[in-house]
DNA sequence: TTATATTTGCAACTTAGTTGCATTTAATAA
DNA sequence: TTATTAAATGCAACTAAGTTGCAAATATAA
C-alpha cells in the first residue's frame, strides 16, 4: 500500500516511533481534505484511543513540522496536513483558509498567498493569518441540483 | 460626565436598559484602546460581577452591534468596541486585527481594510478576516529605551 | 406607585484540553 | 533472538471557558 508508506516516511523524517496509533491518526488526515478537529479525530478512528494519546499526538505532529493549525471560529482547535516545506523549524503555512459556512469545513487553499497589509507607523509584522468564509465547491455544486 | 452619557446613548439605541452592571462593562472597553476577554473585564470591574452575567452581558452586547468579537489565537474569545457602523442587523467589522506577541493585546486596525483574494472555482466568499502578529507600537517604542 | 418584562446571581453542568503517574511497547544493541 | 530502555500510551483526576435553569431583584412605563 502506497499511502502506508508515505506514512511511515513521514513518521521517520520527524522521528517518530512508529506507532498503531501515529499511522492511525496520520490515515485519517490523509483521508479528509479538511482540516480536523479532536473530535474528528476521535469519530473517525476505528479502534478507540485515549483522549490524552489523541491531543499528544496532535502535539507532537505540529511540533514535528507535520500538521499545523489552521485558525477558526469553532471551539475547538483544527490542524491540517502540512505541506512538505513545513519542518520542525518553522511551519511555512502562508496561505489563506476557507471555512465553509454550510458544511463548517475548513480547507487550506495552499496556492493562495496571504497578501501583505501595511501597518500603522511603529507596528511591526512577523505573521499573517486569514480566514475566508463563504461556501465551498462541494457545497454550491450540491446546492445546483 | 461626556463619556457616561455616550455611554448612555449607546445602550438607549440599542434598547437596551441602563443598569450599573451594563455601564461599568462598557466603562472597562472605553477605558482599554485593545480587544478584551472574559477574564479583562472580570478583572478590571471594581465590584465583582457573577460570570454569567458578565458573559450574558457579552453576547447581548455583540448582538445589538455594540461589540465585535475579534479572531485570536488565544483561549479565551476577545471582544472590542465596534465603530457606529455597526447595527444590530450587520457588524461592519471588515478590518484587520492585530496581536502583539510581545504584551498579547489585540488591536482592531480600523483603517486597514481586509483584501480580497481570488478563491479557487467553485468557492463563494461571504466574509474574511486577517490576524496579524507582530510587535505593537507601545512594545516597539519600549524597546528602544 | 404599581405592574411587568428584563436583568441578575447562584448552583450545577458541559465541553475542550491538561497533568501526573503507572504500564506498555518500538527501537536498538548484545 | 532476547534483553534494555527511552518513548508512548492509558487512566484518573483536574482545570479553564462557557452555558443552562430557575428564583430573586430591578429598570422602565403606565
Ligand atoms: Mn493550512
Ligand atoms: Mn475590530
Ligand atoms: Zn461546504
Ligand atoms: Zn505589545
Amino acid at each position: 500500500m502506497k499511502s502506508l508508506e508515505e506514512t511511515d516516511a513521514l513518521l521517520k523524517e520527524a522521528n517518530l516511533k512508529l506507532t498503531p496509533t501515529r499511522r492511525r491518526i496520520l490515515k485519517v488526515f490523509r483521508k479528509y481534505p479538511f482540516a480536523l478537529s479532536y473530535n474528528d479525530i476521535n469519530d473517525s478512528v476505528k479502534e478507540k484511543l485515549d483522549k490524552v494519546t489523541i491531543y499528544r499526538t496532535l502535539k507532537t505532529f505540529e511540533e514535528k513540522g507535520i500538521i499545523h493549525q489552521v485558525l477558526d471560529t469553532s471551539s475547538q482547535v483544527k490542524y491540517a496536513l502540512c505541506n512538505s516545506s513545513c519542518s520542525k523549524h518553522e511551519h511555512q503555512d502562508a496561505h489563506i483558509h476557507f471555512k465553509c459556512t454550510s458544511c463548517h469545513q475548513t480547507y487550506c487553499i495552499e496556492d493562495r498567498e496571504i497578501p501583505s497589509v501595511p501597518l500603522p507607523k511603529g507596528f511591526t509584522e512577523v505573521h499573517s493569518s486569514m480566514l475566508v468564509e463563504g461556501i465551498c465547491k462541494d457545497c454550491n455544486e450540491l446546492a445546483l441540483l
